[in-house]
DNA sequence: GTCTATAAAAAGATAGAC
DNA sequence: GTCTATCTTTTTATAGAC
């Protein structure tokens, strides 16, 4: 559709596939200029140096990275629901932009990162705290703690896409069998987020 | 009590303290000088280069970072007890070396990182899965997917030390408390681990 | 806006004296 | 073994012509 592709989208399309996949350390301007068929003197022409170029990326990749989860979230009833709702979607949006839970994590954990955290939506996981508590109250759940619960789940959708490599090391397989394998694990967390939340509950 | 440590070693520790924040992209061989309290040129007399320095790194790293368990998983009679096991030591594990998961994720997942993999105690992963067959043969434990198993696992141990930063961030936590999280999350993924695999069982 | 050429800085590696 | 000084290469950034 697009055909017409100009200077500046060039760029950041380039950039961004070089910044996903080697991180700002490992990224290479003249790298990034291959990419964008371009030279390097564009680069700095249209974004004056490395970290404008990165930070421009990594707010880009964030807005779109964490959709509009929060809505839909509210949509569905039960929170055993939303939970579900959560895990199709994450595990999907990684599937699509694979490089990207690595990617936040380096640029966070480096020593310049406090500011790029900022810009993850960190409210979500006390709105889903927050919806957990409700349905504690309901009676729908069973106590635990929310906090190590939402981090639970992220940690399970997010993790074996950092871990591919030695997961598929582990398992002698090709990258269509990891995203096949990705997509099973759907239904598997669902799963255990059942056993954890609800069922064996009067066995307690 | 060794006051006395010798060129060798002090290079090693320094680099490995360098190695493990900034990664391979983002260490420099004159911090590791720095640290280390000598000068450059003396670096590559002892390592010949940046290269063979991280691999070396990398090396003894790994061989303790992953140790005895799986001798130790022999101990323990029922497969609850061997996941339980696991929690614990992992987790004390990662809490005392917290720069090592990043730091092997980033590795690995380099263009080059294949040859990293291999050093990996990755049949761990297919012993634990065998494992967990012996005891579903017994019925001590509930039929799930034993590689989903065995990498939701490792997730929930390990994923929080990388996203440490936003977990940080989302409870307003200081470095003392997210340990202490960790401490008590201990007790939280061996619970979850009894929902998943044993509890409620009569429900389904 | 786009290019070539080049500067400037950073970083890895080596030479050679002691 | 250890140091200072220096080389070489890499990488970011800019100048200036078109």
């Amino acid at each position: 559709m697009e055909e017409t592709q100009n200077t500046e989208e060039k760029i950041l399309a380039a950039a961004e596939e070089v910044f996903m996949k080697a991180g700002y350390d490992g990224a290479r301007m003249q790298e990034i200029a291959n990419k964008a068929e371009i030279n390097k003197a564009m680069l700095h022409y249209y974004f004056r140096s490395k970290d404008k170029l990165f930070e421009k990326i990594f707010d880009g990749k964030v807005k779109h990275f964490f959709p509009e989860i929060s809505e839909e979230l509210d949509k569905n009833q039960t929170f055993i629901r939303k939970v579900d709702f959560m895990i199709d979607a994450y595990i999907s949006l990684i599937i699509r932009f694979p490089y990207i839970p690595l990617f936040v994590l380096n640029t966070v954990n480096k020593d310049n990162g406090a500011s790029f955290i900022t810009k993850l939506p960190i409210s979500l996981i006390k709105k889903i705290s927050g919806e957990y508590m409700a349905a504690l109250e309901k009676g729908e759940v069973r106590k635990v703690d929310p906090f190590q619960l939402v981090i639970s789940i992220l940690s399970m959708c997010a993790f074996p896409f950092v871990a591919r490599p030695i997961i598929m090391q582990a398992g002698n397989l090709t990258k269509a069998d990891f995203n096949q394998l990705m997509e099973e694990r759907k239904a598997e967390l669902k799963r255990y987020l059942r056993f954890i939340l609800v069922e064996g509950e009067s066995r307690i």
